[in-house]
Formats: structure tokens, sequence, C-alpha cells
DNA sequence: GCGACAG
DNA sequence: ATCTTGTCGC
């Protein structure tokens, strides 16, 4: 039998989900709109090489939402993180910002639109998470590049994508019941799950952002959904961004649901 | 060239 | 994302 006493501390950082390296390459500054999409796509392509899809290597405390909201015609936007209990799903801290965005909405490049106001919510939170969902793709996006990524990377911390669209790829609908879970694919390779988080409703997609694989991207959703068609984290931050936006004196959205 | 296209 | 009217269902 093998006695050899190992050293406690692991000899490589490959797997590990903080990369200060990433993170202080990818926070600042943010790439402005000059009108050309250049040089958003080779950040991108640079980003892709440190995504880390390892297991959560950690155990799942706190998981937090985080959201934008803002109006067509105004570059105002208004950023909000939730911390929740993974457990109870109660909430324990919320932050938020109100700044303006130096890029406008591109399919495919939408991190560069809310990523450096969620930095700016990101850093005035008391309690960091142990890992973030954001409103919109992780890695089922074209380069594998999208706002879960973009975020995980640059804060230094694991996340997950949670989007209500198809952004790529391929799949088949999932059957009518909730919790019904199919694969997509793009380009012949599994990029996420199309999940029913409710029966007889529009399924939405889940991707892991960087700091965890696949299955933990599918579990944490399955773990924090509370009956809704999106999970709390998400849900509770679209909510919050959007009082943050009504405190500030602006016309909440349309849709807007009851308060409270 | 045409259709698709997160928030 | 936001805008926007009515409609179907619990």
């Amino acid at each position: 039998m093998d006695t050899t006493i190992r050293p406690t501390t692991p000899s490589t950082t490959k797997h590990l989900v903080g990369n200060t390296v990433a993170s202080r390459l990818f926070q600042t500054p943010p790439i402005l709109w000059k009108g050309d999409i250049g040089e958003a796509k080779a950040q991108q392509e640079l980003m892709e090489s440190y995504i880390n899809l390892a297991p959560l290597n950690k155990s799942l405390t706190l998981i937090a939402g985080a959201d934008i909201s803002c109006n067509k015609n105004s570059p105002v936007i208004y950023a909000g993180i939730v911390v929740l209990n993974a457990e109870t799903l109660e909430i324990i801290e919320r932050a938020s910002v109100i700044t303006e965005t130096a890029f406008p909405y591109i399919p495919g490049y939408l991190s560069f639109r809310e990523v450096p106001a969620l930095l700016q919510a990101w850093q005035k939170l008391t309690t960091k998470p142990d890992a973030v969902m954001l409103d919109g793709h992780g890695v089922m996006h074209p380069r594998k590049v999208g706002v879960a990524t973009h975020f995980g990377l640059a804060a230094n911390v694991a996340t997950l994508g949670c989007a209500k669209k198809r952004l790529i790829g391929r799949f088949d609908d999932p059957a009518p019941a909730q919790d019904s879970v199919t694969e997509l694919t793009y380009q012949g390779e599994m990029r996420g799950y199309v999940y029913r988080s409710r029966a007889g409703i529009k399924p939405i997609f889940i991707s892991p952002g960087t700091g965890m694989n696949y299955e933990d991207a599918l579990s944490i959703t399955r773990q924090t959904c509370a009956g809704y068609r999106l999970p709390e984290p998400t849900r509770l931050a679209h909510q919050y961004v959007n009082e943050i936006r009504v405190a500030h004196g602006e016309q909440p959205p349309t849709n807007n649901k009851g308060s409270v």
C-alpha cells in the first residue's frame, strides 16, 4: 500500500475557481463602444481560455442573483445583486448601483454592456456568495463567453447563466412536466440544458459560466426554483433592480407586477 | 445571400 | 430590455 504523506496544498492551480490573473485582466478597463466589434470579440477569445468548468470546489451556502434594468432610450442602467441563503432562499444582502453603460446591446456581446455595472454592485457587497446566477447565458454562447462567464472571470467567482431565450444551438423541447430537461447542442458539442422549471411553461436555458460544471449549473437551478419560471436568485434580482429604478424616480416597466 | 439573434 | 391590448385561466 502507498503510505506516502502528501502535501495538503495542490500542486497546480489549474482547477481552482479563483484566478486573480483573469480577474485583473477582465474587470478593467471596460471596453468602450467605438462602432467596431473587433476589440470585444478579441477579448472574448482571450477570456475563453480562462474558463474553468471543473466541479464547484466548495459547498453552496450562499447563492446570488444578478440583473440589470434600463430604459430603451437611455444609457442609464440599474444593476443589482441579491445574496440568498442557498438552503432557505432567504435574502441575506443586496447591493446596487446606478450608472451608465458604454456599450450598446448586440446579440453575442451583452456582457460588455452589463458587466461593468454589475462589478460595481459586486464590490459593494459585504458578503461574497459561493456562486452567482446571471440573467443571460454562460458558455451557451458562440465563443462560450456569455454574460455569466464574463462576470465570473472578472469578479473571480463561480457563475451560471439562466436565460429566458435561446441564443445558439439545437434542442428538443423538454417534456411538458415540471423538472423535465433536454440537452442543447452547438456544433456537435453539448453546451447546456433546456429546463422546464414549471409544468407547461416555456423552459429556461441553463449553462455554467465558469468555476463549475454543467451538472452544478443544473442542480443549483433546480435547488433554487421556488414555483416560478425563474429561479429565486434571478427572479429576486430582477425585482430588486426595478425597485431601485422606481426609487430613483423613473417609471417602472409596464409589465410591472404588484410590489412586495 | 438568408435567417437567427441572451438583455 | 421595453412597449403594448386583449385574453385565457387559476
